[in-house]
RNA sequence: GCGGGUGUGGCGAAAUUGGUAGACGCGCCAGAUUUAGGUUCUGGUGUCCAUCGGACGUGGGGGUUCAAGUCCCUUCACCCGCACCA
């Protein structure tokens, strides 16, 4: 009689014995290969959601896989601990946000070492913890030091109620996300990062990431927005001034109809300043809210200067006008306009009146005609002088090389990337070391002063930065004269700690360096990052991104040798939960519906009855969220982890349903039940059955499978042939010596294979078979090629591409043979109807097909 | 608007990359054992007609091929990212 299986008992039981044994402790090993596993590490917001299952559920597969399979795995975990939702608590509920945060981070700490995950914890840290953020000052002074750090005035957006700079995310149509307040527009102090010096260097070695996503990688090269054109140099007719245009069509200059410059470029004021109406122009302009619905319908608006502008090239004359859709911030802030070629010039010339002639053609077109909208194709140059009859790249080059050599324009490649600027108004973040003198300016805090710590007493009683409340923490002394002087009170965007955790897990408590470099090489050596990094896609640009740059600046400043964190990324799907609503439209929790005996969904206290919405992604304020933490506790986390692995592909989203972690759970007591009392005597390989040579087939191939499906991330693969096999294995009955062997190798071959997703019951299972040694040191099985051949195989038949019959052959069959087989079939025999055979074809091993006419 | 992706049973999905479509699971149906059961076990389950058997079937239409979920052309629907970037 078999006993149920404890699954809080036994995975409590082999929890500890890991962690007793300290087996996922890893160190620098030269005689192995390394792998290094890392998922992104969580924000301490006090819970884990399904989300962070997914995420450290795949990883967890990856790293003691890859263990299994030989390798010095390293599979780290910490905390992403600077952050907004620590002060709002603050503000909130008056508790400090270094006790909330650490707190938090003990409460999701147990939560997930309840997952069983395969993690070495001695090498833990908090990003908010000064042993961390030290390493981030000296960097940033190093940065300094390069002319990676600068400092520089920039436009922000400021909540005039909280005193404080929100990012662009946090406004939301022109308001403030918390106060509601109109945002304003403010000129700050900033310090900023010099990504754009590495926009080309991000650019080009995306190609050398063959193992991200696609996706990704299109994402960041849309991002950093490289285009290459003509920066060139109109004159003002009639004064004294001259413009500087940016243009990826020199080709179309003969097409230009007008000249148009942002409202805030620096010209703007000089050309237009106390016109009639052009305060009113800008007023309106500025009046244009920022949100996408604006943006989309914002209708193209232009103030004439009255001025005119030309270009030695082009002979003529065009007006100047300031317009509401050129950036100030993109190529020089000023474009000429090619009505003919571009859809907005078009827009814009069909309302000012302007011409629009074509200069580029497409040819054999019969009506063409560029009236009615812009032609942007490829084509040939008309109306354009010397540029007549070429194509759009040949005029591009002709027109560039005519501009150099007048000395009026220059070829020149632009980016979309800006200056990362990581200055924050905030207290729960990294302090800027730098100190303000009146004298000297900003002067970096000395080597022997760092860190700079956050100061513990501090009140957020009033609105705005509490470091700059402080009533003494800013005063400091100037590094260079001694004069009293004041400390910034900005700290760093929280995105500079996790731009290289990555780095900090090889040496978790260096107190000297970020890293030393030795260990660094081992791990993550110069041509190749992380193994394995695991995250959702939310962060393909910004943190991605970051930690790319992060990277290649750490190099340049000698910290590391790295050019790229991560060279394998995979990003998983969102978790999606149906969603319920009462009869009122409210959202209302899962658990608060049932069905009632007549099968219709009804509310678990009202008895009114409720409707199932479509599955979306897990939020709060839909209530369609799921508590990992119970569900742990009732199920256990080797049936949550089988769960999430099994059906959906990792990088899609993932429904989750009570029927599927009632299924998963189903099938890790199955296994037990069955495993654990199944006896096993010994065996002898000299002689086996034709039923045990299939059992043994089926265990290689199932390692063959199982092991590729685990390395192209087909979790939900590897799933299924585990299912496969057992069901395949349990249904054997062993009748001699040679059977028992087979059966024997099957059922710890299974064992072994299942430990990436149910690592607690493979233990259990493992020990129960009477192993002395601990299965997750157990090396993954290798599989015979010999075995997976079969002696005959049986292959479809098709009459003229028609499936009809099938046959089976033996496995060595030549043509012949098979076409002898395939004609005695009497199926064939009727489908041919007589005909006479015209062709026959045999794929070996795959189909037989008849053809006849 | 630009860029990327996805469409296969009632549902989540497989398909060795051109070779027997639907592995594996969920759900459902039937039976058995327990009946305290939302347990366990066995069998069945793409659709339609049917007696053997046959017809149809991978969003729609067309094509290439002995052979198409897979390749080509065309079209529709949905999802994601960026967005007045010159």
């Amino acid at each position: 009689m078999s006993e149920r299986y404890n699954i809080k008992e036994t995975e409590s039981r082999w929890r500890q014995k890991w962690t007793e044994n300290d087996v996922f402790a890893v160190a620098e090993d030269t005689a192995k290969p390394k792998y290094y596993v890392m998922e992104m590490f969580p924000y301490p917001s006090g819970r884990i959601h399904v989300g962070h299952v997914r995420n450290y559920t795949l990883g967890d597969v990856v790293a003691r896989y890859r263990k299994a399979k030989g390798f010095n795995v390293l599979h780290p975990m910490g905390w992403d601990a600077f952050g907004l939702p620590a002060e709002n608590a603050a503000i909130e509920r008056g508790e400090h946000p270094k006790k909330w945060t650490h707190e938090n981070i003990a409460s999701m700490k147990t939560q997930l070492q309840s997952m069983g995950l395969s993690i070495d914890w001695s090498r833990e840290f908090a990003t908010c913890d000064p042993e961390y953020y030290a390493h981030e000052q000296r960097m940033f002074l190093k940065f300094l030091e390069k002319g990676i750090a600068y400092r520089k005035e920039s436009v922000v957006n400021w909540d005039p109620v909280d005193n404080t700079v929100l990012a662009n995310e946090q406004v939301i149509d022109g308001c403030g996300w918390r106060t509601g307040a109109p945002v304003e527009r403010r000129k700050l102090n900033q310090w900023f990062l010099k990504i754009t010096d590495y926009a080309e260097e991000l650019l080009s070695d995306l190609d050398g990431l063959d193992r991200w996503p696609n996706k990704v990688r299109i994402m960041q090269e849309n991002w950093i927005g490289k285009s290459v054109g003509l920066q060139f140099t109109w004159d003002i007719v009639g004064a004294d001034d001259k413009i500087e245009v940016y243009t990826t069509r020199p080709d179309t200059l003969f097409g230009a109809s007008f000249l148009a410059l942002a409202p805030d470029h620096p010209m703007t004021q000089k050309l237009a300043a106390g016109k009639e109406g052009f305060d009113a122009f800008i007023a309106e302009c500025q009046a244009q809210g920022t949100s996408e619905a604006a943006i989309e319908k914002a209708e193209k608006i232009g103030f004439d200067t009255g001025y005119t502008a030309t270009h030695p090239l082009l002979g003529r004359d065009v007006p100047v006008y300031i317009a509401n859709f050129i950036l100030m911030d993109y190529g020089t802030g000023a474009v000429f306009g090619v009505p003919a070629h571009d859809q907005r010039d078009h827009d814009f010339a069909k309302k000012y009146n302007r011409p629009i002639p074509p200069v580029v053609v497409p040819e054999n077109v019969a009506d063409f005609s560029v009236e009615d909208a812009a032609y942007s194709g490829e084509g040939v140059l008309a109306n354009s002088q010397f540029l007549n009859g070429m194509d759009v790249d040949s005029a591009k080059a002709e027109v560039i090389k005519r501009c150099e050599a007048d000395k009026t324009g220059f070829g020149t490649t632009q980016y979309r990337l800006r200056d990362w600027g990581v200055s924050r108004q905030r207290y729960w973040g990294c302090p800027i070391p730098i100190i303000y003198c009146d004298d000297c300016g900003a002067v970096p805090v000395p080597e022997d002063q760092l860190p700079v710590e956050l100061p513990d007493d501090i009140s957020f009683e009033k609105p705005g930065n509490p470091l700059d409340h402080h009533p003494t923490w800013k005063n400091s002394e100037c590094p260079a004269c001694g004069k009293a002087a004041k400390r910034e009170t900005d700290t760093f965007d929280t995105f500079f700690e996790s731009s290289w955790y990555q780095f900090r897990y090889c040496d978790a408590h260096n107190d000297k360096l970020p890293v030393d470099k030795s260990k660094a090489d081992y791990w993550l050596p110069k041509d190749g990052g992380v193994d394995q990094y695991i995250g959702g896609v939310e962060h393909a640009v910004l943190h991605l991104l970051y930690a790319r740059f992060f990277t290649k600046a750490m190099r340049d400043c000698g910290f590391v040798n790295s050019n790229e964190p991560f060279s394998g990324l995979f990003t998983q799907g969102m978790v999606t939960h149906e969603t319920f609503t009462d009869e009122n439209g409210k959202w209302i929790f899962p658990t608060d519906a049932v069905k009632n005996q007549a099968g219709d969904w009804v509310h678990v206290e009202t008895g009114q009855p409720v409707t199932i919405g479509a599955s979306i992604k897990m939020s709060k304020s839909k209530k369609n969220v799921i508590d990992p933490e119970e569900i742990l506790e009732m199920y256990g986390a080797d049936a949550a982890r089988l769960f999430i692995l099994s059906d959906s592909p990792p990088e899609r989203d993932l429904e989750w349903t009570e029927s599927g972690i009632d299924g998963a759970w189903r099938f890790v007591n199955k296994v037990y039940t069955t495993l654990s009392v199944i006896e096993l005597r010994d065996g002898d390989e000299s002689a086996l059955s034709d039923q045990a040579k299939d059992l043994r087939r089926l265990t290689h191939k199932t390692i063959k499978n199982v092991g590729e499906a685990i390395e192209a991330f087909a979790m939900n693969k590897a799933v299924a042939f585990l299912r496969e096999f057992y069901n395949g294995l349990t249904g054997f009955k062993p009748v001699d010596a040679g059977d028992q062997f087979a059966l024997r190798e099957a059922i710890e071959t299974f064992i072994v294979m299942i430990n990436p997703v149910m690592p607690h019951l493979a233990e259990e299972l493992w020990s129960l078979l009477g192993h002395e040694t601990m299965l997750v040191n157990q090396e993954w099985p290798k599989y015979q090629e010999e075995l997976l051949a079969t002696d005959t195989m049986t292959i479809g038949v098709q009459v003229n591409g028609k499936l009809r019959a099938s046959i089976t052959l033996p496995a060595d069959a030549d043509q012949k043979i098979a076409q002898d087989v395939a004609l005695a079939e009497e199926k064939v025999q009727r489908a041919m109807d007589g005909k006479s055979l015209r062709k026959f074809i045999y794929v070996p091993g795959r189909i037989v097909n008849v053809v006849v006419g």
